[in-house]
DNA sequence: GACGCCCTTCTTGCATACCAGAGGGATGAT
DNA sequence: ATCATCCCTCTGGTATGCAAGAAGGGCGTC
């Protein structure tokens, strides 16, 4: 029997009620931090040698609230690792080192090729099909390598679409972190060395791998392949340091 | 040329001087984080039903601190899923649904078998080693079903030490806070149906596999070790929820 | 001129006061 | 007795004030 709610209530297939939370309230603090995300993210840290510093009191007459909840929100992003607080000091952007960038590389290469696991033995054939939609706008007369920005929409697309068809929140929310952390290396990498076809191969490989439901080879060809992005940035990411 | 420093200065290999930060001066919002977090994780939340609570205005007293790092260690911990604040409300301590833990202990064996992998291919035999030294107090006389809380800490130490000899700090901080969150979990399945047995079969497995550094057997012994926690918890975890 | 000290300034850390909203109990009507 | 309403209380959210410490510049001394 429905009940004739208009409020976001759920109801499981045996009849009764399981969820209804709402939106938690937005509060200053959780709107600071998305803002600062944002604005850490997009930011151009690595084209100074030199650390880039925050300010507290400048932030919270910038975005019109008082330092506090900016102080929590500061606290946040420590947490994830974007920025540290030096006391007294002020709060620096931290910069990944090349090390740090290939170790997040591996970790995501790791969550990654779990979550093509998932795909082979759970997903069902449709969420698997979105995958290759991704790509269908390419070929042989509109290669990847002409059209870069279009195919780095596309890739990120693919790997955030990969890991949330796994179904594991787990696995997207730690993944979204790392890629939140790497985002401004790959737009460095993938023009390069006309690694955008050969990228294209990998996923497509790992589709088709999904598709027949290999579960060791959708794995490995996952695997491999963020792998083969962190041996580059080992070979090729002098900039950072 | 070595500088007479007694200070934290470090030197590479070709004389330069490298790094040498110090120790970031302890604050009381660490340090409150660093107590809820212990306290959280001590926390007995499954036994009951209802959810707990948290008060902030308690907390700060208790500790001795005013609310506001108290408020800012609140923040960190629900940065890291411990707590949600639900405003007007209070702080509740989270529990983690058994579909939340399997996903958790998935990322887990997706990370750990990423760290065995690592290690097979750069780490040195001594540390491999190290591995081995945990159950060499463990045998036929001396059985890890008999002595399950001297095996839990074995255990325990084990999976820490694979992934620090890795070498990847990102892997060990990501495994360590999946590790925190998925702690009082192990300690019930532990006992149970003799896995401590097959455990310690698992663990010698991997280890003979990093020892003759075979990659993918490493990597794969590792990773479905750990799903066969993550198995026995989607059999048995119905303790949760 | 170079060096060292001190003081000013500017930063964050912490404490406190006040506010809005949620919950529960008392109170009143039915 | 039951139910609805109102108000009081208690919660976290935010703003603000003060203090401690770091940095840098000015000044005095050698």
């Amino acid at each position: 029997m429905k009940t004739p709610l208009r409020w976001p209530v759920d109801e499981d297939s045996d009849g009764t009620l399981v969820l209804e939370r709402f939106a938690p309230e937005q509060t200053y603090k959780t709107k600071v931090y998305a803002a600062l995300k944002q604005a850490i993210v997009n930011m151009d840290i690595y084209s100074s040698p030199d650390p880039a510093w925050l300010d507290e009191r400048q932030l919270s007459e910038r975005l019109g609230v008082s330092r506090t909840p900016v102080r929590e929100a500061i606290a946040m992003l420590e947490q994830e690792g974007f920025v540290k607080s030096m006391p007294r000091r002020g709060i620096m952007v931290l910069k990944k080192s090349k090390r740090e960038v290939i170790e997040m590389i591996q970790a995501w290469a790791a969550l990654e090729s779990m979550a093509a696991r998932l795909i082979a033995e759970h997903a069902s054939d449709a969420e698997i099909a979105r995958l290759r939609k991704l790509f269908q706008g390419f070929n042989e007369s509109h290669r990847p390598s002409d059209y870069l920005s279009e195919y780095s929409d596309a890739n990120i697309r693919f790997h955030q679409t990969l890991v949330k068809i796994s179904g594991s929140v787990a696995l997207l929310e730690i993944t979204s972190n790392i890629f939140m952390h790497v985002r401004g290396i790959r737009q460095i990498t993938i023009g390069r060395d006309d690694r955008a076809t050969r990228s294209m191969d990998d996923h497509l490989a790992i589709i088709e791998a999904l598709e027949r439901r290999d579960v060791e080879g959708a794995e490995k060809r996952s695997r491999e392949h963020t792998l083969g992005l962190a041996r580059y940035v080992e070979e090729h990411g002098d900039i950072l340091d």
